[in-house]
DNA sequence: TTTAAAATTTAGACTTAACGAAAAAAATAT
DNA sequence: ATATTTTTTTCGTTAAGTCTAAATTTTAAA
């Protein structure tokens, strides 16, 4: 069992190596919030226990096993997000605090149900992909409706980051993550697209259209 | 804020009190798996917050406000098993410990909204009350169904403890936490109780109604 | 009421996870 | 290629929360 220290550096490794491979003290520091010093001591505990592969002044990367534990602390979270979001009515900017700390409760058979009881999402609310039991992520095929062509089909899975207003639009409007979307028409004059969302149709500014997230499969 | 530890020893006096008003250091050593010692230690922080009254060599009891605290964590304990059961469909035995991990999360909206999630229930699926927000327990007046005589009333909020099997034979008869009963008839012979319930007529042995716990209004 | 047993506290030690200061290594600039 | 700066590590400390062993106080028994 790990710790919730472990965790995060875990989780923060993962983020990081997002970016770059080979993953500095320093960034993890920043990241974390902490001094390089007790860096250095977390990952000498990490490499100890073959999470991550260390070497002095040579940066860090994660081991497959430490990928592993990593993916799953973020499936935890992605999945308390959704919660968060879909059954408890929370705004977008709020969760990701609450999601921190639920993303550390140690139960395997709390997370399945969980998983099941949301439906088995794909992605949470802010369109990030959920991992499955192995740690597996979906191929992303995650495009903004105004990538969009006319007749083209996706499913939405979020809005960008920083736009949590259009959310409450959306909510305002009955449209929920997981509807599918057609694009009927697009109006060359002022971007605007006109959709089908359920069977209604529904007019998007560019704006939002440059916000919206979907799932495509082309 | 306090620490998870500091809620532990919080609650377990709570728990404790129950039985005798003056808590001793070993009852507390017992209930928590610690030794002694360290329960002298967290006590004297304890009350250096001013969360109990305590005297060396005599004894402890909660305070005004550490008896807040603590029914929080109990507010938030009972919620959650709620939601794990009635949400996750979780077993009655399976809870408690995950309860014991959740009531830990710090964050005052999510158990408001929780709690509006789940419907404000005034119970736990214990049959135990749950404190709200300002610490008050609803009075109970809880009964066990046998308890009750013809054309009595009430509503299912539990079942004894250590019987989670009648759980599931609820379950299937699809009878809920929250439905309300009738006791249409009492077959003297048997103890068997015929009572109306989603305005079906069901049958319980008297094994059952020694079982189950009903809120009732006389 | 003196003594033995039980309960409680004190004192010192350990672990985890953090820190700062100083040393060491690596990267960069001259 | 050497000097300077930046990054990283080492080492000694700290705080929280636990433990064991020893000392103290209270309780119960003789």
């Amino acid at each position: 069992m790990n710790s919730q220290s472990e965790e995060d550096y875990l989780k923060a490794l993962y983020h990081l190596q997002m970016e770059n491979n080979r993953v500095t003290t320093n960034s993890i520091a920043d990241y974390l919030k902490m001094k390089p010093s007790s860096v250095t001591d977390m990952l000498k505990k990490l490499a100890e226990k073959n999470y991550v592969n260390y070497q002095k002044y040579k940066g860090t990367s994660l081991s497959k096993k430490g990928k592993l534990v990593a993916l799953q602390i973020i499936r935890k979270h992605r999945l308390w997000e959704t919660f968060l979001v879909e059954k408890l009515g929370f705004g977008w900017g709020q969760v990701h605090l609450i999601a921190e700390q639920l993303e550390h409760i140690k139960s395997e058979e709390l997370i399945e149900k969980l998983d099941a009881f949301l439906g088995n999402p794909k992605y949470d609310p802010h369109g990030d992909p959920i991992p499955n039991e192995k740690g597996r992520i979906e191929k992303m095929n995650q495009k903004l409706l105004i990538e969009l062509k006319q007749n083209q089909k996706g499913i939405i899975t979020g809005v960008k980051r920083g736009t949590a207003s259009l959310l409450s639009y959306l909510d305002k409007e009955n449209i929920k993550l997981g509807d599918a979307v057609k694009v009927l028409e697009i109006i060359e004059f002022d971007g605007t697209f006109i959709v089908k969302i359920n069977k209604r149709k529904i007019t998007f500014s560019e704006k939002i259209c440059q916000n919206l997230l979907l799932e495509t499969y082309d």
